[in-house]
DNA sequence: TAAGTAGAGGCGAGTTTAGG
DNA sequence: CCTAAACTCGCCTCTACTTA
């Protein structure tokens, strides 16, 4: 199978002391075992060569970073070599024959050396010249390779968990011990083939009188033991050990003898393995590999145990990356859903275009995407968005069934897809609240207006036209509700986003979120110490919250962001940075708690309370007040960053429902103009009251106080 | 130093995915 | 939609050994 490597790549010519003398008329009539490759080689001369790669280096482009190969196809203009009876492309063919023999992952710039210097003298043997002629004869095998080639094949069929290394060790084991009668029946043939070998070496020679002979490079060693138990046996391993085994006892011992059908035998093998073995087959031995692995590590433990000072080897994991994917997706782990309307489009394009060279199918696609309609597009972005939810479902149900050993790690594994998923949804939600909020700003304010001018008309034909008009606004009509909407949405939590998340998918990153919670309760329990609010603004509003029962809960957020931004920068900044030391300190101190269940030392809790701002000191009316402020050190407040952070790992105890947006925006009807809607009961109202507007977030609540200390002090 | 071997690991280039 | 990071692919080298 890999007979034919490197054929033309590491045949060097033997050392001589007979040097050529550099002969630029040289012509090069060899010829190459593979002929497709042979006529331009041959035909050109080495003054010829060396005129085209000093052309092509004029022509180099400025950043030379890419692969020789893909610079000399697109990165020279070879219109403008010109070389006598040459046309571009052949010049172009040229040059990449040769370099492509040369070395293979380089840079044109660097490749040009070599190629200059193969030029200067084609065929010498050197390090940088690594072609050599295909004429050139093969130097028979030592009497030890030889008699490695023989042997070889059949140690590794007896010793299948040895490598390379150690079977060349025990060849040279037996060799050491073979008969003088044999070494010299081994040397006899090593003569005779010498004797064929110079005689076509001369013949060579004095065809080709113009190669010069040199000399070769170096090798580097290096030696380590191996001792151990035996290492665990790949899937590929075992079937082999199992297909061996099972040839040799339909056709006898023949095989040991016969180290040529072996080859045969084993490269069959492997071809069955990598191409037409079940994948049902596969996983059984994939199984059998992992049993193996398991006996390694038990076995590797006890010889540690009696050999402390033995460091185990790095092994690589017995499975493949496919291997380990078809293992789970046997196990039936849900295998990951596109990401986008247009991940499933190309994924599905990809498949009929092997034909088109690799690096234009994605711009091809990416064009045919483009000129797709929108409808079509939306069809992809659905069946996306399906398969997205699809997956959150089975993965949630494969996680579910796995032993609680696997659980964490089968999470993890999915965790930072998991959490990217998380981050569209939340993003996704955002905006769709911003979008809500803008459209019920606009709906109460045109109401009003529109029920001044036309009072006969009824709410809901004024609803329909409000609703057309905003569908007309452009962006900039638009901006000053999606400002309000945002800034409302800047001091919510995004409670509501994980919450939808959390009913729809009960998976184990929320369950892994809700012990986190879990820990945090017990602590409250046991100490009383509370998740502090993550900002000043926070703190605003829970104060407000719980005092201000007069108002109703959106007014009274209203009212928190009017007073918030009524506040000094400075002291904003105070308040925020103290906000922030505290939520750093009990991070720290739940940390511990939930490491090795440590309550908080007094010290702690005395920073904790330290750090807390008194409500006494928010509910100061004058607000201008900023001189006595002490605590403000000028640093910047991020706490947007922090309240998000936090609005992910925040806690469930109240779950909501996702509210449609139909639902939402006939409820605000209701509940900002109650004077106005039918005779709906006053109770009703004031359920529905709480749903609307920034109130989105505090649906159905009875008991409101509790409720929206609980959102915000998340 | 290079010849033989099979698997491991490295590397550059090409792709895919995560995340903003 | 874009970029950076992660991953994949396929090629290349290294490893043990001895002889010339």
């Amino acid at each position: 199978m890999s007979k034919k490597k490197s054929k033309t790549k590491n045949i060097k010519v033997e050392n001589s002391t007979e040097t050529l003398s550099l002969s630029s008329k040289c012509n090069i009539e060899g010829v190459f075992d593979d002929d497709t490759e042979t006529e331009s080689i041959t035909e050109w001369k080495a003054d010829e060569m060396m005129l085209l790669f000093n052309n092509i280096q004029q022509l180099l482009p400025k950043n030379d970073l890419g692969k020789y190969s893909t610079t000399l196809e697109k990165g020279i203009d070879w219109n403008r070599i010109r070389l006598p009876n040459r046309d571009p492309d052949e010049c172009k063919q040229h040059a990449l024959k040769i370099m492509k023999q040369l070395r293979q992952h380089r840079t044109l710039t660097e490749m040009l050396e070599d190629a200059k210097k193969f030029a200067e003298n084609p065929w010498k043997s050197q390090q940088t010249h690594r072609i050599n002629h295909p004429d050139l004869p093969k130097k028979p095998l030592s009497t030890y390779l030889k008699y490695f080639l023989e042997k070889s094949p059949k140690l590794q069929a007896l010793n299948p968990t040895m490598n390379m290394s150690e079977i060349a060790k025990l060849v040279a084991e037996h060799y050491a011990k073979i008969t003088p009668k044999k070494k010299a029946h081994y040397k006899k043939i090593y003569d005779e083939e010498m004797v064929v070998y110079r005689q076509k070496l001369l013949e060579f020679k004095s065809n080709h009188p113009e190669i010069e002979f040199g000399s070769n490079g170096s090798r580097r060693f290096c030696d380590d033991q191996k001792i151990g138990p035996i290492k665990p046996r790949t899937p590929f391993q075992l079937y082999k050990d199992y297909r061996l085994k099972k040839y040799i006892e339909e056709n006898g011992e023949e095989i040991e003898e016969n180290e040529e059908m072996l080859k045969i035998v084993v490269d069959a093998i492997r071809e069955a393995w990598n191409n037409t073995i079940s994948d049902k087959k596969r996983y059984k031995f994939i199984k059998k590999s992992l049993k193996d692995q398991e006996r390694y590590d038990q076995e590797l433990k006890e010889f540690q145990e009696s050999n402390p000072k033995f460091v185990a080897p790095k092994l690589k994991s017995v499975l493949t990356k496919s291997e380990l994917e078809l293992k789970l997706k046997y196990e039936g782990k849900p295998s990951r859903p596109p990401r986008s309307g247009y991940t499933l489009f190309s994924k599905e394009m990809l498949k009929n275009m092997s034909d088109i060279e690799t690096n234009e199918r994605m711009v091809k696609i990416a064009k045919i995407w483009k000129e797709l309609p929108e409808s079509e597009r939306n069809r992809y972005n659905d069946e996306a968005t399906k398969l997205g939810a699809q997956y959150l479902q089975d993965l949630n149900d494969y996680l579910k069934n796995l032993p609680e050993d696997d659980k964490e790690r089968a999470f993890l594994e999915e965790k930072s897809y998991y959490n990217r998923k998380v981050h569209d949804i939340k993003k996704k939600a955002e905006q769709s609240f911003v979008d809500n909020t803008a459209l019920i700003a606009y709906q109460m304010e045109e109401l009003k207006r529109l029920q001044q001018l036309h009072p006969e008309k009824n709410t809901a034909d004024l609803m329909n036209i409000i609703n057309n008009e905003w569908k007309k606004m452009n962006k900039d009509q638009k901006s000053v509700y999606m400002n309000l909407a945002q800034s409302i949405k800047s001091f919510v939590p995004n409670k509501q986003v994980m919450n939808k998340l959390i009913n729809e998918n009960d998976t184990k990153l929320i369950k892994i979120m809700k012990t986190k919670n879990e820990k945090e309760e017990e602590l409250f329990r046991l100490t009383g110490i509370k998740k502090p609010r993550p900002s000043g603004f926070n703190q605003v509003c829970h104060y407000i919250l719980v005092n201000r029962h007069d108002l109703a809960t959106r007014d009274r957020l209203r009212f928190a962001s009017e007073r918030w931004r009524s506040l000094s920068q400075a002291k904003r900044n105070a308040y925020n940075l103290l906000a922030k030391r505290k939520f750093q300190c009990y991070k720290e101190v739940i940390a511990k708690f939930k490491e090795n269940g440590r309550l908080p030392t007094e010290e702690e809790k005395a920073l904790l309370e330290k750090y807390s701002v008194s409500d006494d000191e928010i509910n100061e009316d004058n607000d201008e007040n900023t001189k006595d402020n002490d605590i403000d050190d000028g640093e910047d407040d991020d706490d947007d960053e922090k309240t998000e952070k936090n609005g992910i790992e925040t806690d469930s105890s109240t779950p909501p429902t996702p509210l449609q947006t139909d639902q939402i925006q006939n409820s605000t009807v209701a509940g900002s103009k109650r004077s106005i809607t039918e005779e709906s009961s006053q109770k009703k109202l004031n359920t529905k009251k709480f749903k609307t507007g920034d109130g989105l977030l505090y649906e159905e609540s009875s008991d409101e106080t509790d409720e929206d200390d609980d959102l915000l002090s998340e």
